[in-house]
DNA sequence: CTTTGGCACTCGATTCTACCGAGTGCCAAC
DNA sequence: GTTGGCACTCGGTAGAATCGAGTGCCAAAG
């Protein structure tokens, strides 16, 4: 079609077709294959109606453009992020076997348990139909609000408060009394901080007794334990699925381990995917997280929200060269799923 | 010594004095190199007086007796697993560096936060310290007694069952019904429940109302999902650290692979260093733990009590080539620490 | 002016060979 | 029983030769 622009090199960084399906070519099969490719294959694959020699002479504008590399003279061409940025930006959206549909449907049709148990099964599924490491979020309770506090005595100086959010999650801080504390006035203060907490956020500032009895201390440890709780963590919960799929995927033991460096930070992909979907991509392909590590990397996002609110998302970690069309297929399924799964019907804790 | 004795062939596995030296020198020298190690290396190491002949006719014997083998002819001596064990099971027990033994103590004393905390950070800290994947299990809470049971409403048909266990753990299990209840109804089967299950342990049988109105079976349904818990999972956790040191210490892609498929796998961990423990070794080398996949491995464990209680282990894994010394102290040192951690005078929850 | 087949050239990968040397097993001497 | 000496083995490495996939360029064809 627009041919005659193709002398123009076009800063937007849109290609013409002929480019674009070479380009798309060269990807598609260095995905597949893991070497480089070289004119002849390209020319003979579906949508390229060229000769090699015509292929070769557009290959070299694509690597002047920067969506291809050589590694060496006279090899084939590798695609650089720029080149798989472009094809996953021009991917028509894939849609997964009816097998694995259905493997989905099965799973979140059968699954039990508590939210921690459902999204940590559903990061070993994703991984499992991907052949990739699978990461599940689910972002913290900053905003649920308390639906109870109860202190439990566990011993004359230590009790523990146990809290219930609105979002089903659980969390329990110990307290340490230096004195000792009788039952009644372990029920005591339950009673008040029940009464004092109750519909609150953990962001709610809330007035505390300052009387100096044990009833009051109780409280304000209790209180200010709690709301310790904020600035460290947010409460956000990370399940990481078929990390073994790390040491298939990747050639090189240095970076198979910086990986799983990365993997054994919760913090860190917790960051990273945030900021990815910040960013507002569903895949960030090599340097574009901004993680040196993971330069090698391509990791897919996708939301999954509870009641209209994002509430977390699901990821897949794969080589740059990953299989774009199904990991995005899947994790997109996933995802829906599991945003039906919490936003229906069924147990919301 | 038993120098005379030299030619019979010790069915009982214990060796003369300079057969251990020499195999005691290989396993030594192949832990730090990685390599066959040869006659003439053996004959210049400490604690062996003798020239490399006779080291080497001391090495046919030791092959034909299995502690050593030869990876071709004309190469050096390799441990066998068998070897590995003479060596550990004559190790005088090693000491871990003062820094390190520093690093520790300070760990131990400005740790936080509830025991998962503890536990997580500790698994982090055993495999900073010995740079192999470190596995901290924490038993679970079966004869631990009920201190309270609270049911919390979060919507009219779903409520929240939070159980508060005697050795600090919480569980929560969701409780759906199948008819609208109203809090009143929710606040009494909690009380309730508290009254019925208050110092009973997950095994203990009790009778629950037969009657058929909403608290009843309220009741019924929250009984049945906590009892429920214990067939699953003994409510064991287990935390893992460093699992990155698997791509430094074995090579092989598919050994990291089927490495990091077995750590996946929480309860199999679990079970693996259950299972050592049971068998009262604190080593098991090869395939002593009896999981194939692991058979380049070696496992360490060191066994955690609570006021006496067996309440967990520590456990380090590496190749069968790994540092037992260093290992061997670290978790022993971890462990001392961990149970002092928690049998003494801080925070038991 | 674009496309194409032809062709010389490049350069990593593979294969082959020679060779080195660490290490052994054996034996005769101590 | 221990030791030095010696012939032999065999994996590892280095270098040379070769292969071949792939390129860049050019001249002819459309």
């Amino acid at each position: 079609m627009a041919r005659r622009n193709a002398k123009i090199i076009d800063p937007s960084g849109d290609l013409d077709a002929r480019k674009a399906s070479i380009l798309e070519a060269v990807v598609a099969e260095h995905i597949d294959t893991a070497q480089p490719v070289g004119s002849t294959s390209v020319a003979h694959s579906r949508d390229v109606k060229v000769s090699p020699a015509t292929v070769r002479s557009e290959m070299v504008t694509l690597e002047r453009e920067g969506y291809l590399a050589q590694p060496h003279t006279s090899a084939g061409r590798v695609p650089t992020d720029k080149g798989y940025r472009y094809f996953v930006d021009h991917l028509k959206s894939g849609v997964m076997s009816s097998a694995q549909q259905h493997q989905v449907s099965e799973f979140f049709a059968n699954v039990r348990g508590e939210v921690e148990d459902v999204l940590e099964q559903t990061s070993t599924l994703l991984s499992h139909l991907t052949n990739y490491t699978s990461m599940v979020v689910a972002s913290g309770h900053s905003h649920a609000t308390i639906l109870s506090v109860q202190l439990v005595s566990m011993d004359a100086r230590h009790q523990l408060l146990v809290s219930v959010f609105s979002d089903g999650s659980v969390i329990k801080h110990s307290v340490t009394s230096d004195f000792d504390a009788t039952h009644e006035e372990v029920s005591e203060a339950s009673r008040q901080l029940n009464a004092l907490l109750l519909a609150t956020t953990l962001e709610t500032r809330v007035q505390v007794p300052s009387r100096t009895d044990h009833v009051a201390t109780l409280i304000r440890e209790s209180v200010s334990v709690l709301h310790a709780e904020k600035p460290t963590t947010d409460g956000e919960q990370v399940f990481i699925g078929g990390s073994s799929h790390v040491a298939e995927v990747f050639d090189g033991v240095e970076t198979v381990r910086k990986v799983l460096g990365i993997l054994e930070q919760e913090l860190l992909v917790v960051t990273l995917v945030q900021d990815i979907l910040d960013q507002g991509l569903s895949v960030a392909i090599g340097s574009e997280h901004g993680y040196e590590p993971l330069s090698s990397c391509a990791v897919i996002v996708a939301p999954v929200s509870i009641d209209g609110e994002p509430a977390g998302a699901v990821g897949l970690l794969g080589p740059t060269r990953m299989k774009y069309r199904e990991a995005l297929a899947a994790a997109g399924v996933v995802s829906q799923h599991l945003t039906r799964h919490f936003g229906g019907e069924d147990d919301l804790a």
